[in-house]
DNA sequence: CTCCTAATTAGATAACTTTCTAATTAGGAT
DNA sequence: ATCCTAATTAGAAAGTTATCTAATTAGGAG
């Protein structure tokens, strides 16, 4: 796991959109690229750049392909928030 | 605030790596720099960045200009985060 | 085996980002 | 007033990213 390609994948609100479309369970490619106006290339390309962050991954089943959240990577950014606040937290013990 | 202007300020790892460095409190502008190799002009290019982000905030004391982390957007972001991974925790209710 | 549908990959282009050097601003000290 | 130090701004070059259209891959159905 790389923070740099994670948050370089957050940084796209498209890719932060489709990480919200997943909140409630998987979706094919297909149903994902209905929710945006670009093409289903440019939705392929957003898809493959949050799986490489691993902050999705994809079942294939007969000829479609599933993306689902990755919620652990979630927990590892959070981390990096969560010792950035403390330390400031402590501040004047 | 903006996510967009946020996220897209935390994709950089000499912006992240600021961050870390006021974890323990503020710092001028030259102090900053010299933790990276890169010139003054760049960091401070970095440091306008984070401030459009209102990750940082600057205070002007004699002629140094010293920064200083804004914990209150880190909450917002981070509450950004739970969100996304607590619909998923519920997934069986 | 041919056709249809789902999705990706390739290649091009436009837009945006990072970095540098050089010039500028501004406060304080002599 | 002049000079020094801290820092920023301007402008240019190089690198990276997002997007499109067209072509390709691959599974399933007839």
């Amino acid at each position: 796991m790389s923070f740099e390609i994670s948050f370089k994948a957050l940084s796209d609100p498209a890719r932060r959109e489709i990480l919200q479309l997943l909140k409630n369970g998987r979706m094919s490619a297909g149903k994902i690229s209905q929710h945006f106006a670009m093409t289903a290339a440019t939705v392929s390309y957003h898809l493959k750049v949050l799986k490489k962050a691993d902050l999705i991954w994809e079942e294939k089943e007969k000829n479609f392909i599933y993306y689902d959240l990755n919620t652990s990577i979630l927990e590892e950014i959070m981390a990096w928030f969560e010792d950035l606040k403390e330390n400031r937290t402590n501040e004047k013990r």
